[in-house]
DNA sequence: ACTATGACTGATT
DNA sequence: TAATCAGCCATAG
């Protein structure tokens, strides 16, 4: 029981539809894992590259990108959701954005 | 066993 | 709006 979650975090990644965002916290609570916003952030930094996730579509709770502003990771990452329609409000991403699961779909989605 | 460390959060000030 | 604080919990040393 323990680097087990990794898996379920990236499933639950790869399920952010294109154009959308979600935060550590929402991703960990749907990959049933309350509370384990950081163990998310850990999931992705170990993440193969293979799986190519969409590691750019998650961020902090409050909008925000999770690296430091104008660092080499933060600019590639908003470049790319920039280039996949992502609206930006300053160093936010517009609310509007937000990923909102229907969890009927998501669970079904996990099960493979 | 203990401490430090995160790609984090929410409440408080 | 921004800074602080206290929780958070798997990992690494």
């Amino acid at each position: 029981m323990s680097a087990t979650y990794f898996p379920q975090i990236w499933q639950t990644i790869q399920q952010i539809p294109l154009g959308k965002v979600a935060s550590y916290g929402q991703i960990a609570d749907l990959a049933g894992l309350p509370g384990r916003a950081r163990l998310v952030g850990k999931a992705l930094g170990v993440a193969p590259e293979s799986l190519e996730l969409p590691w750019q579509r998650v961020l902090r709770s409050n909008l925000t990108l999770a690296f430091a502003e104008g660092s080499p990771q933060a600019l590639l990452q908003r470049s790319l959701l920039l280039s996949e329609g992502v609206v930006f409000q300053g160093k936010k991403v517009a609310p509007a954005m937000r990923w909102h699961p229907d969890l009927a779909e998501l669970l079904y989605a996990l099960k493979y």
